[in-house]
DNA sequence: AACTGATCCTTATTTTCTAAGGCAAATCTG
DNA sequence: CAGATTTGCCTTAGAAAATAAGGATCAGTT
């Protein structure tokens, strides 16, 4: 059921780098039948392998300009503030990325802004009106030198 | 050229959650035929909004099941440091994203790998091994907690 | 008032997907 | 070890979708 041979990293390869690839040309870069390659996709998608399919936006061109992370810290004498946060975070579009770390803080958020003073609104507004919230480091990215690499699958 | 109205961000808002909709669904959810659509699309990729397509791999499933990020910190007396790091990011298959930072630290990367033996030879190879490299803190994450949200279009 | 460009439509052709059925090799089982 | 089952692949045919062509309408422009 989990087993995954070459052919099927080979797909999941392929498949990450253009999602809209027809299955024609896809079994053909295989080197199988399109019935074959078809069969083997839905078992991918079936065993969990594939969660889905999705367009690569641009966020500059969409006027998200400012891209920061911020390590935030809580005050963990509050009641509920893991889940509090996990919740509000959700919940919230600027959001694309949030984790608990272990380390010298307690969450690492990625979010997308339009420029600094959406960030100030956002942290304000959103952030820091969590209760809860100790502390928050932020940090704007100046260059982004790697976006969105493929997962290493072959 | 870089106009887009209300239905270009619905189009943009669906294909980034289901990149392989039928453009025939895609259509009917617009309220439009499925040639204007086909045209409103061919447009959207002409002027850079959509970069392209890709499936949504588990990164579990594939044996990839430690996330870290990684605070870098380079020593700027060692010539041509940044630019010999961001090109040996770009070849390294654990390294999903990097980005150079203002604050703390010089460059915030994200990788993705096995476990934690896998990571330590990742930090020592690849990371350490790197010239320039002065201090290195690294942050596993324990939970994700939101993971790859879309873009806020709407 | 005529032109231009943008947006949408319908229709027809081509391409792709999908489901059905069959073959052969590998694997399981008594 | 022989028979049965499963697995993976194939071809084929009908259904569905994409694409290209041609035309109508409307807003803004000369």
């Amino acid at each position: 059921m989990a087993e995954i041979d070459k052919i099927d990293r080979k797909i999941l390869s392929i498949l990450q780098g253009d999602g809209r690839i027809a299955n024609v040309e896809l079994a053909e870069r295989i080197g199988l039948s399109p019935t074959s390659v078809g069969e083997r996709l839905k078992r991918l998608q079936r065993d969990g392998f594939v969660e889905g399919y999705g367009a690569r936006l641009n966020p500059h061109r969409l006027g998200l300009g400012l891209l920061v992370f911020v390590e935030v810290l809580l005050d963990k004498t509050t009641p509920d503030v893991f889940e509090r946060f996990a919740k509000a975070v959700q919940t919230a579009p600027e959001v694309l990325e949030c984790h608990m770390v272990a380390g010298g803080f307690d969450y690492l958020v990625k979010a997308r802004v339009a420029n600094m003073t959406a960030y100030r609104r956002f942290l304000g507004e959103t952030l820091l009106a969590l209760p809860g919230v100790r502390e928050t480091r932020t940090y704007a990215v100046m260059e982004e030198v790697k976006r969105d690499a493929p997962l290493p699958v072959g």
